[in-house]
DNA sequence: GACTAGAGTTAGAATAATTCCAAACTCCAC
DNA sequence: GTGGAGTTTGGAATTATTCTAACTCTAGTC
């Protein structure tokens, strides 16, 4: 079993789940998150994607990215005005953005810390989900 | 010497330390968001400022809140697609938007849990600043 | 007190990202 | 094979923001 099978089993499931059908052109935009893990835009991938399916329209990939947020399999960063990213990465894990390259890297969270910062909710803030943005330089060791 | 005054101050003060003149726009876009501090976009700004400055432009409010953040007295939120939210805490605090009524409020911050949060970095990761958001529900007292 | 250069404001045009739309297409289940 | 839901597609529409060029104000300078 090819990690690409693996990955192509794992999106026809979570597709069937939702009652979705899968198509080549949600399995070409997931493979393409899944190949270069930078965080690309809806445009960036569509760029990508051409390499596999000459035809596939921009309108495609955002309805395939929206359809892949839907399942769960990826997940839509927002952290400045422009256009949003995804990111393949289901783990929970921060992003560090670098204001001089633009560059975003995942960072990873021990879990023990997540629940550290949701202590300091107030009683009657019931948060489901945290997003933490890092913003500054990287040096020398990437 | 009223908080009105102050505020004045310190905007004057800030506005100066960049070389920047203090005009009736910036006072009453700043004035507006320290008065509802519940995060408004550029637009509801506007809607706010016009009762004070009838002929205040939008582009214009765009200019104040664009010059109040590089002042350092208002930060640009972004934590989901759509208009730039506005806030003029400047203590350190995360985010709680609540995904039901769309409402922003601020989460105080302890100063050591964000050291704690910045040693989750590897080497070689410098961050200046960390924004952090929950999302989730608010109940009862708020 | 008028004069001027630069800073700031304004309306409207332009841009960028995304969503909407209606038509064409695909894939099964019958 | 047909029908219908689900999907894709190109282009129009929408939304938020930025740009542009003209106008206005202000802080000095004479
Ligand atoms: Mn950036
Ligand atoms: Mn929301
Ligand atoms: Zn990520
Ligand atoms: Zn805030």
């Amino acid at each position: 079993m090819t990690p690409n099978t693996l990955n192509s089993e794992s999106l026809a499931q979570k597709l069937a789940h939702s009652g979705l059908r899968n198509t080549p052109q949600r399995e070409v935009v997931y493979t393409a998150l899944l190949t270069k893990r930078d965080h690309p835009t809806a445009d960036e991938v569509h760029a990508r994607v051409r390499a596999d399916l000459p035809t596939i329209s921009l309108a495609t990939v955002y309805n395939c990215l929206e359809t892949l947020v839907q399942c769960d399999l990826v997940r839509a960063v927002n952290f400045e005005r422009g256009p949003t990213r995804y990111c393949p990465n289901l783990a929970p894990h921060a992003h560090f953005h670098d204001e001089a390259t633009g560059a975003t890297f995942d960072i990873d969270l021990p879990t023990g810390l997540i629940s550290k910062i949701k202590d300091v909710l107030p009683p009657g803030y019931d948060a489901d989900a945290i997003d933490i943005i890092f913003r500054g330089k990287t040096t020398a060791t990437r």
